[in-house]
DNA sequence: AGAATAATTGTGTGCCCACACACTTATGAG
DNA sequence: CTCATAAGTGTGTGGGCACACAATTATTCT
């Protein structure tokens, strides 16, 4: 009741009559304690409502905690991946005092060699915990086997690889992203529309993300009423602005009814500048506050982008491992991350608070 | 550099040949150290890089922060002024350890009575720091000069009163607010439109926020282009579902032509009702997760719902409050929350996550 | 110079908890 | 009825820091 009043161990052994050392014993289960004063002593904790205080347990510990981190690298501020790395950081400065080491391994986006090393290399580190991106299915899951083995929990952030055996996954639902992203997407263009769901990747990576995307996005049509819209679906292997540029020509060259465009990862700003400078006028939705795109929707050129909270999946990701740590705490399978939806409008209160 | 390892005062205490007291004098400027040393300890200080443990410290200072917060209160769960509450019960359990004490003093919402009645006893309890929602502008401004002289912070959540001296306001930009709901309510009505501003108020409470949300929401149709849209105004004095029928329907008799409603508060199911009610296909847009609204808002009676991140309103102002303790750091004047955009494909992700 | 005083600096205790260890009883074997 | 062992319980230390107080050194005044 006395909110004010912070009731130690001691305050509990007085109540029960034993010394702090047997407390602690039945706090930890540690055995070695007669029924009788456990049950007393279970009473008064119970009574007293004592809580450890996990500050000093912590110094009293002294407990270490290192979590590595195999992400992207990010090639220059305002690159999406340094969005979560942020989170990471912030996080780790939050329970820097609780002893939590956060060691980021950066591997690059389209390189499974230096995803193969990187991880190689946070094994030998023999962490508490991991948390991986795992844009490279199989190796990740190579990967995945590994600490397994070894009996080291795994948070996926980002992308999922269904069926794994990770300790939570914390990204987006991209199959409702999508459904999100055609939603809004008509409701900027008119009657009768042909939309197109843009894909630009350089590799393997994620291609049954990509496929649920689709997915999403067509279904959204499916199950609208009104006037049928036809979607156009087009594969660039490159985030090369040239090439893109080259791309989309020829693509709108044969296809001139396009009135908007549904771009599956954070170039957005890309196809903005194309429109733009072609003087299209064709809505585009896309994904993730990256600086180009934050541009090009004060341009106007994106309506709208959709935000997948990266900087909370890194920040939860080191908490669900900082609660497995210490409160034993099993975080739920999955955790689907906000999907925000940014117009002109708001988006300087995304950029700002916090 | 190396991350691992943590300097403690002891480890500075050697490298500057002094003790570790020597040290804290400087650390705390408490002075008494000559020059020469304390010039010494500074640059060791700044060389190992070191951070006092907040952890030790806190244990060391056995250090109590109260603070009192005065909010409306929460008639029944799933009612808005619960979820700030949310996020200042959470904040407390994130610093409870630290030593942070959170009582809540709700008054009645629209009462200006128990408003003064509970910021007495505030007053009386002599805290550290206070957050208020100042609904009542006369009334938060005595309160706040008598915080003043007693020196107490004091921080602003909801809503603000520009021109004060509080350490903070955190809370959303109403006037946008405003205006990305014209703009949402725009894009799922068709051509040439009548649109109403629909205030549900009981009290005296707020009118100032009330003139900046219709300026926000008609600025955005007098910057847009294309054909003009009829705006039109409607206050009803009550927030009792007959009442609100009654008038809406004194209303809609003389107004045939509303395409969409924009609600200025978190009463936009209301509003839903009577449309479902009285099968009146008229687009709802509003504010707050409230149940009554996801349920809405899920049956398609309501568009949009505009979420001004409550809890994280009530999480910002105690964390404000704890820095400004402990680091002495002092937030920024205004911390405008992010507005969220919520549809029926994303609430469920609001209401999840955390 | 010697004493009194001021200016520095070091030491020790407590904050609360975990854990190793020491200590005290109870139990069973010989 | 011992002695050895097990079971149960208490004590002490350490963890990093803040702060009161003790101890030391420098300074000033007679």
């Amino acid at each position: 009741m006395e909110k004010s009043k912070k009731v130690t161990i001691q305050d509990v052994a007085n109540y029960a009559n034993v010394s702090v050392g047997t407390i602690d014993r039945v706090i930890h289960n540690r055995g070695k304690v007669s029924p009788e004063k456990k049950q007393k002593i279970e009473e008064a904790i119970k009574k007293l409502n004592f809580n450890p205080n996990l500050i000093a347990r912590t110094l009293a510990l002294g407990s270490r905690f290192l979590v590595c981190a195999l992400i992207p690298s990010a090639p220059h501020s305002g690159h999406y991946w340094s969005i979560p790395k942020d989170g990471l950081e912030k996080a780790e400065n939050m329970y820097r005092d609780f002893g939590m080491v956060v060691d980021i391994f950066p591997f690059h986006l389209f390189d499974e060699n230096s995803f193969n090393s990187q991880a190689q290399k946070i094994l030998e580190q023999n962490p508490d915990g991991v948390i991986i991106a795992p844009l490279f299915v199989q190796e990740s899951l190579e990967f995945v086997k590994k600490l397994e083995e070894k009996n080291i929990p795994c948070v996926f952030i980002d992308s999922d690889i269904p069926g794994q055996k990770s300790l939570t996954y914390i990204g987006p639902d991209v199959k409702q992203s999508a459904y999100i992203a055609a939603k809004l997407l008509n409701s900027v263009v008119g009657k009768e529309n042909e939309l197109l769901i843009l894909h630009m990747v350089k590799g393997y990576e994620n291609a049954a993300a990509l496929k649920r995307m689709e997915a999403g996005f067509i279904e959204f049509f499916n199950e609208k009423k009104g006037d049928p819209t036809r979607i156009h679906k087009l594969t660039i292997n490159s985030t090369n602005k040239d090439v893109v540029f080259r791309e989309l020509t020829k693509f709108y060259i044969r296809n001139q009814n396009i009135k908007g465009v549904f771009v599956t990862n954070s170039k957005a700003f890309l196809v903005s500048d194309f429109h733009l400078t072609h003087e299209l006028d064709i809505r585009v939705a896309g994904y993730d506050l990256v600086q180009e795109n934050i541009n090009h929707l004060k341009k106007g050129g994106i309506d709208y982008l959709i935000s997948q909270s990266p900087q909370k999946q890194g920040l939860k990701a080191v908490q669900s491992l900082f609660e497995l740590f210490v409160y034993k705490k099993e975080p739920g399978k999955i955790q689907n991350v906000p999907l925000d939806i940014i117009i002109r409008e708001n988006v300087d209160f995304y950029i700002n608070f916090n």
